[in-house]
DNA sequence: TACCGCGGGACAATAAATGACCATATTTTT
DNA sequence: AAAAATATGGTCATTTATTGTCCCGCGGTA
């Protein structure tokens, strides 16, 4: 494979930009579609008429299919666009990404979706269906998924395809948590994963950030303990990794709070806890289900974060290496290979 | 691979025009080094200035560098010439032809180089580099290798590069043969690969054509009878595959007689044996070497021969069965099939 | 109804590819 | 040693392809 691409690359390598700028719109198409000309041009920075061009040639090619709503994949098109990923992987050197973080990360598998989360939104819908994709590989029948909660994460349980038919997995929330926004609350992701799953769901209600004494006294609460210890057992844990700076859920105290988390080196989040650059932990937030502890009994942890900003986040996360694998993006990737440089080196 | 280059071909079409063409002139190149663009352009029929930009294009890769006689293959362009090689088999479709003559003429392999002989004598060379290629993979030392002659077995010969040190090796002509030119003569080219391939010759200086008689009392020789009888045991023969009609040597009788052959169904012709369409003898020339019942006995029988002309020729010949290995070209393999497609269909 | 985004047509501006020379150096042939 | 053939490189008008822009009418949706 690597071969044949440089054998193209060499011959010619006006290809490889061609192929790439397909690619991108075929990609931005199974993204948004129905979409026009227009709103492609604008999104993907291309001149108007060149994404006529392309679009009329992808159309003959019978890649895509349009009517008077925009244009769409075809059956085929939607078969290439997935294919052409793994050429496309290698074109930009993914593969390398990937191997390279494998390695250095200690890491059981590592998948890189290319761009870059921060700059385009898609980006992060790329790394949810990566992330559901490989879901779903793993999965098997009587396993219970942890999910926590956040935007990536969201759009994982949006890239989970539809599964008509029941099946005999269990979706929980990683952590109790009420704080942030209602849709990107574990509770509300894990249910959207169960339904598209065709799963069962169990849902948390607690707050976190709570004293001691009222963790102590609702963890006594029996149906409270029941989904807790059900939590710990689960098979697969499925979270996102925050930006310790950006953490905030918009109040004042937990402004201030983050503050002082950040003056005392915590740079990423995960779960609940707090990471240094290390990868120690700097403070665990106090709520009920998933601790670090809980990760060594759980067979898949996954990660999903992308964005050049997250790269050092993602580090301190990934650093502890109870991930096995980890979905980022190519600037994340590439920042986070970045800042092993010269340790690796 | 097949795989891989339907997905080219589906995202960008472009490409294996312009690949193809790319092609074309490395391959060019490689015959005629050093060669300049104008020779180029006119034996490639593209655009003097095409030719240009292709070739400063090649330049800048590295594939090609130029002095002031002409351009060369760099030493990188020599090898993604060849790798190409195996690209370029599938755009074309050799492959499939390759694979369906195979298939129907039940041969051990069959090597089609794309071209056709009749139009552009490169190709021959083509031919004769695969061949050249195939006869030196299943060479070993202590085989005997019977070479008849003609242009084409010609080309193979000097396809052959030069081995410096010794090989245990023999070659010799499969046949006695006197009345053609010298250099298309078995014992020249014998002569020739012995060279070449650093190995040891004998050769055989008998008239084809001889009487019953004569053939007789040379075979009594007995310097002559111990050079058939090695002959006889080759390990590896390797005969071009004259059309019948052409087959003349230029002299009067011999054109009378051709047309008579011709007249009995003659349509190829091997080794001095006149075979008709149906692969069965009509006749076979009085001469010492190699006759077709020997052919069982030999390892390997290698038929080089290409160009549309001589498509049923290559057909009469190969029907037989006897050959392992056919080498021909694009033009010819087409038109084979097409020969046989009413039969196989 | 008004609006937004859709495809498609049209066209000028711009960029790239091509064809057709010439000048001159070098190699090869005579 | 001269002559012929071939080589590269430069130039430039012409043709062809690409691109930017704007306009139009259509069909959903707010």
């Amino acid at each position: 494979m690597r071969h044949i691409i440089n054998l193209l690359q060499k011959i010619s390598p006006e290809l490889i930009e061609l192929i790439e700028r397909r690619y991108t719109i075929l990609r931005h198409v199974s993204h948004s579609q129905p979409i026009g000309r227009r709103l492609l041009a604008n999104s993907l920075k291309i001149g108007e008429r060149v994404i006529r061009s392309e679009l009329d040639f992808l159309k003959n090619q019978g890649l895509l299919g349009g009517d008077s709503s925009g244009v769409s994949l075809t059956g085929e098109g939607e078969v290439l666009v997935r294919e052409l990923y793994e050429f496309v992987k290698y074109f930009r050197g993914l593969h390398e990404i990937e191997c390279s973080l494998k390695e250095s990360l200690g890491l059981g598998r590592v998948i890189v979706v290319p761009g870059d989360t921060d700059q385009d939104e898609l980006v992060k819908k790329e790394m949810g269906r990566a992330a559901a994709r490989y879901l779903q590989e793993i999965m098997k029948e009587g396993h219970i998924i942890a999910v926590t909660g956040g935007t990536t994460v969201r759009e994982v349980a949006e890239a989970i395809p539809v599964f008509s038919s029941e099946r005999d997995i269990l979706v929980v929330p990683a952590r109790g948590g009420l704080g942030e926004a209602l849709e990107i609350q574990a509770n509300t992701i894990a249910a959207k994963i169960a339904k598209n799953l065709g799963a069962q769901y169990r849902l948390l209600h607690v707050p976190d950030n709570i004293g001691e004494e009222a963790m102590e006294s609702l963890s006594r609460d029996p149906r409270i303990s029941e989904i807790t210890t059900t939590i710990k057992s689960a098979n697969i844990l499925l979270h996102g990794i925050g930006n310790a700076k950006e953490i905030s859920g918009g109040r004042a105290d937990t402004l201030e709070e983050t503050r002082r988390l950040v003056a005392a080196g915590a740079v990423g989040e995960a779960f609940g806890h707090y990471f240094s650059r290390d990868g120690s932990i700097v403070k665990t937030i106090h709520s009920l289900g998933i601790r670090l502890t809980d990760l060594k009994t759980i067979e898949q942890v996954i990660g999903v974060a992308g964005g050049k900003k997250k790269a050092d986040a993602i580090l301190a996360v990934v650093s502890n290496r109870m991930e096995t694998v980890l979905i980022t993006d190519e600037a994340a990737g590439r920042a986070i290979l970045e800042l092993l440089g010269p340790l690796s080196t």
